[in-house]
DNA sequence: TTTTTATTGAAAATCGTTTTCAATAAGTAT
DNA sequence: ATACTTATTGAAAACGATTTTCAATAAAAA
């Protein structure tokens, strides 16, 4: 698995590759913390100079767009983004650092389907995150 | 229950009570749907024309600050707020009207220790939201 | 009632994000 | 390789939400 997997994806959907776009990839893909928009574009800088923020901003929006990246809601705030995991997966944030790490927590089954019960909604979705100290951090 | 809880706490935390905060809370307070400050403002402005946004900003801060409102995280945006249930309080939404419940769901603890054990995070913090479609939607 | 000072709304400033637009460069056809 | 079409670009401007500034006001204390 390497950045290329994005590139061919944007490709395959009629997106031209780019170098401001390879920029972006090669800064979001496979990187452990959510990043903003400004820090992408400060990173993404440090491998071509040229990149505009507007053009980071229209990038992680296709990126989004094709379920390759995800907003992360944090306390602190909701903008930034990371790779989204594969199938459905849930968050794990280190509020120390902010490293995040993936899991997938299908157990809700039995609690979503008590909640429908008790509640008489249909339950459709649902997000799961959690907060706490990471391995280094503790 | 009335919003003379949410005036009292205020008067004990040291702030003045005002037409405007009153306003504020009156329109927040019991409030089935997470309203952000806008639309606090437009319903607020009903029962107090001269109130500034402003205020309602600066009011919104100081109930999130005593935990008496919080902060909704939404698909669609995060700037709603709803009253802060008691306790330990998940939520529900509707997806179609925006209607929001509560539920506590601590059967959490088995899954939050299971993760633990397995990325070795020490767990400080949950978020769960479900959405769906309530039972007048559905 | 008087005094003190937190609170107010309006205006300006600020921040993040989106739109506009002419120049550029990616991908395609030649 | 070269020419062509058009998506993409970055800069500047526009925008919307939120915050700050500030003099006037009103709540609470004296």
């Amino acid at each position: 698995m390497s950045t290329e997997i994005w590139i061919s994806q944007l490709q395959d959907n009629g997106y031209r590759i780019t170098s401001a776009r390879r920029a972006v990839v090669d800064t979001v893909y496979g990187s452990t913390h959510a990043l903003t928009p400004i820090e992408v574009y400060d990173k993404a800088r440090k491998k071509y100079r040229a990149l505009g923020l507007v053009t980071v901003y229209r990038t992680l929006e296709k990126l989004e767009e094709l379920h390759l990246i995800q907003r992360v809601h944090q306390p602190i705030g909701c903008q930034a983004f990371i790779s989204a995991g594969v199938g459905h997966q849930h968050l794990l944030l280190c509020q120390n650092c902010g490293q995040v790490e993936f899991f997938d927590g299908d157990d809700l089954d039995s609690l979503t389907k008590n909640i429908a019960r008790k509640t008489g909604y249909q339950i459709k979705e649902h997000w799961l995150q959690l907060f706490g100290l990471c391995v280094d951090c503790r």
